[in-house]
DNA sequence: GTCTATACCAAGATAGAC
DNA sequence: GTCTATCTTGGTATAGAC
C-alpha cells in the first residue's frame, strides 16, 4: 500500500512525528519533575522542548494525557534498565545491580521524580491508576524475575522512595554545609553520589 | 491594657480567630494532602472548611503562605508525636516506638501526604527550604534523640518514605483484588493496616 | 471576623494560516 | 507538521459591606 511514493520531491519530515513526540516527551518528563503535574504548564514544557505550546497540546490531545505518557514512558525506561541490569554482571548479587540501575536512572533527569509526583496523585482517577499499575508491575518484577523474597523487595522500594525524596528536596544544596544532610546522601548513594553531584545545576565546581 | 473591657455586652468571637486559623489549616491538610499544592485551590480548602475562599485566602495571606502554614504544623505535630513516643512504653525498642507513632499520624488525614507533596517540591525556594529544614531535622532528632544509628535512622526514614507513598498512590483500592498489593500493604503497616484500610472511604464494610 | 461581588490574570485548548 | 492568534475558563486576590 502506497509503496513508497517514489520520487516524493518534496523532503517531508517524514517519520518526525515520533521523534517529535520523543522529544517532548524527554523534556516534559524534566518539567513535571521539578514542578509537578499541577505545577506545570503547557507552555513551559513547550519551551523547554523548543515547540510552541499548541503544537505540545496538539500532540498528545491533553495536559493530562501528556502526563500520563511521561509516567509510562518512565516506568517503561525503568523496567529496561532493570531487566538489563539483571541479565549483566551475574557475579554481583541482584539488589546491588537493582540499586545501581536504579541510581543511573537519575541521569534521564526528572524521571524517577515525575514518577514521584504520579505517586502521591493515587486520588486521581486516571493518574493513580497507572502509577499504582506501574509500581505493582516492579514489585512483581522484583520478586518474579529478580528473586528477592517480599521483605527483600519492600526494603528495595523504600530505599528507592528515599532516594527520590532526597532528590526531589534538593538534600543537595546542604551537601556542603549539613553534615547530617552529606550523611544521609552517602548512605543513600555511595559511590553514586557524586554523579548526581554532578547532575545538579546550581553547584559549583570546587 | 484594655482589660477584659469589661461587659464588652455583643458577643463578639473572640479568639476564634486562633481556632478558626487552625480549623482552617486542619482542612487544609486535608486537601492539600490529597491534591498536592498546586493541584489544591484556596475554594476547595474554604469548601472543605466552611468558609468563604477569601476568608481562607485573608487569614493566611497568600496560598503559598497557607501551604508553608500546613507543612510546619505538619512537622510540628510529627515531632511531637515522635517524641511523646519516646518517652511513653520504655520496654519496647525505639525503632518499634517511632514505627507506631509515625503510622498513627495517618488518623491526622493529610499530614503526612501534605509533608510528602511538600517533599517533592524542593525545587521552590520557599517551600524547598522548609521541607528541607523539617526533614533534617527528623533525622537529628532519630540519632540524637531516639539514639538510632544513621543506618537505622536512613532506614526508618526509608520504610516512613515507603509507607507515604503506598498510602498516596492508594494501594489500599487494590487491597482485596490484588495479592501483591496486599502483601506490600501488610509488610508495611503489619498489625496497624486495620486502621489505613478502615480510613479508606471507598472502603466498604464487609 | 466573615461574607458577597468582582477585578484580573494565567493557562488549557481551539481555529485556522502556512 | 508547526505556528500565531485567540477564546474561555477558572482561580487568586482585592474591595468593601455587614
Amino acid at each position: 500500500m502506497s509503496s513508497m511514493s517514489a520520487e516524493a520531491s518534496i523532503p517531508i519530515p517524514r517519520m518526525a512525528s515520533d521523534e517529535r513526540r520523543e522529544l517532548v516527551l524527554k523534556a516534559a518528563t524534566e518539567v513535571f519533575g521539578q514542578r509537578g503535574y499541577a505545577g506545570t504548564t503547557t507552555d513551559q514544557v513547550a519551551a523547554a522542548a523548543g515547540v510552541s505550546q499548541p503544537y505540545v497540546v496538539r500532540i498528545f490531545g491533553t495536559k493530562e494525557k501528556l502526563f500520563l505518557a511521561v509516567l509510562q514512558r518512565a516506568l517503561d525506561v525503568m523496567m529496561v534498565a532493570f531487566r538489563q541490569a539483571l541479565s549483566e554482571e551475574p557475579e554481583l548479587p541482584v539488589s546491588q545491580r537493582m540499586g545501581r540501575a536504579y541510581v543511573d536512572l537519575l541521569q534521564d533527569r526528572g524521571l524517577l521524580l515525575s514518577l514521584m509526583h504520579g505517586f502521591v496523585l493515587g486520588a486521581d482517577p486516571e493518574i493513580g491508576r497507572v502509577a499504582r499499575c506501574g509500581f505493582l508491575e516492579v514489585y512483581k518484577f522484583l520478586k518474579a524475575e529478580a528473586g528477592l523474597g517480599s521483605v527483600e523487595a519492600a526494603e528495595f522500594l523504600a530505599h528507592g522512595m528515599l532516594l527520590n525524596t532526597l532528590v526531589g528536596i534538593r538534600m543537595t544544596d546542604e551537601y556542603d554545609t549539613n553534615p547530617d544532610a552529606r550523611e544521609m546522601l552517602e548512605g543513600s548513594l555511595g559511590a553514586k553520589l557524586p554523579l548526581l553531584l554532578a547532575l545538579d545545576h546550581t553547584r559549583t565546581a570546587s
